[in-house]
DNA sequence: CAAAAACGATACATTAATGTCTCACTTGAG
DNA sequence: CTCAAGTGAGACATTAATGTATCGTTTTTG
């Protein structure tokens, strides 16, 4: 088989699996996230020697790619609106992994703290909002926050599904939270 | 003990405990929730003999319910806006219920069945909500349809969890879907 | 009060997943 | 080419959950 990759490294293979599957099914086994993989059990098992150790490695690059995907996005001179559309349109690609962060897995400590940073991250931003009057002021910061974690993951799922094209995704979400369906 | 209640239906504290343990996680185990339950292992077993069973019940008597609540809660003189509004009110307090049919859980046939029904009256609802032009007829449905579910879900969570007042949920709810979160 | 039904507790077999280990094979570096 | 490292396959022990069965007790019903 020509084809066949030269032994790319099995970590990226086995980490891309596992969020593929746990995004899905929280309850996906070693078995089958080695099979998805494409990878032997025993070698899943030799870079993650328990479940939860993989679980907290999936916790933390998920976190590092949605962080980074969205620090590279956006910059000082934006507005809090404009920030808003460029995460959206950022993470809305990288939904299994943001997905991760919004259904509070793991209970580690230092993971639930670096979680609770981009929380308030996103608190942040919310806060900013209102002083744009994008967001009313009355609207309870945490409802915008979990809003906009709903949305990003049903934008998500929606592009999964085919139903909602990968490009028209992110102006539906940003509508979707500015302006309603209306 | 005075206050011991003399042996309420089983059942229905089963089912209670199951619902709102299995929406928040879905792996509960059967002890879980017969000690959530207040009831032994045996009797639950003796219920619902297997666990497949048991949410099967669950899953039947959670659409009952929320379609009962809708029901008895709109008529048809109301607008589709009115139907909405009632809905969301009638709806919200039963959230854990609702989450059931949301995330696809049982993949048995007639249940699925009764779940598409359920999906179908929403996606009606939501083409005369474009009628009426409360929603914009270039939303796509499925998206209105999910935005719906997920304000629903959300608005359950975040009157659990005590950060929205439960009367306050269904109007926040309904102005978020209709204008957004400006 | 007396029989029948339902219950709690507990023991037990079965199953599925986790985690450990070994061995033979493939790949890549020197 | 050779050797070390990484891999796949599979055997194995361990654990946790499922589902079954029994027994003595409590509750309900008639």
């Amino acid at each position: 088989m020509a084809l066949k990759s030269i032994r790319p490294k099995a970590r990226e293979a086995i980490v891309d699996a596992a969020i593929q599957l746990l995004a899905r099914n929280p309850g996906a086994s070693m078995n089958e996230i080695a099979m998805v993989a494409g990878v032997g059990r025993a070698t899943l098992y030799r870079h993650y020697s328990t479940r939860d150790e993989l679980i907290a490695a999936i916790f933390e690059q998920s976190i590092l790619e949605t962080d980074q995907a969205v620090m590279s996005s956006i910059n000082e001179r934006m507005t809090a609106f404009e920030q808003l559309d460029a995460m959206l349109r950022a993470v809305i690609p990288l939904g299994d992994r943001y997905h991760f962060l919004a259904t509070e897995f793991s209970t580690a400590e230092e993971l639930h703290q670096k979680y609770q940073k981009e929380l308030s991250w996103l608190a942040d931003l919310v806060h900013q909002l209102k002083l744009e009057r994008v967001v009313a002021q009355d609207v309870p910061t945490h409802w915008a926050v979990a809003q906009i974690d709903q949305i990003v993951w049903t934008a998500w799922r929606e592009v999964g599904e085919g139903r909602v094209a990968s490009a028209d995704a992110p102006n539906l979400a940003l509508r979707t939270f500015t302006r309603g369906l209306a």
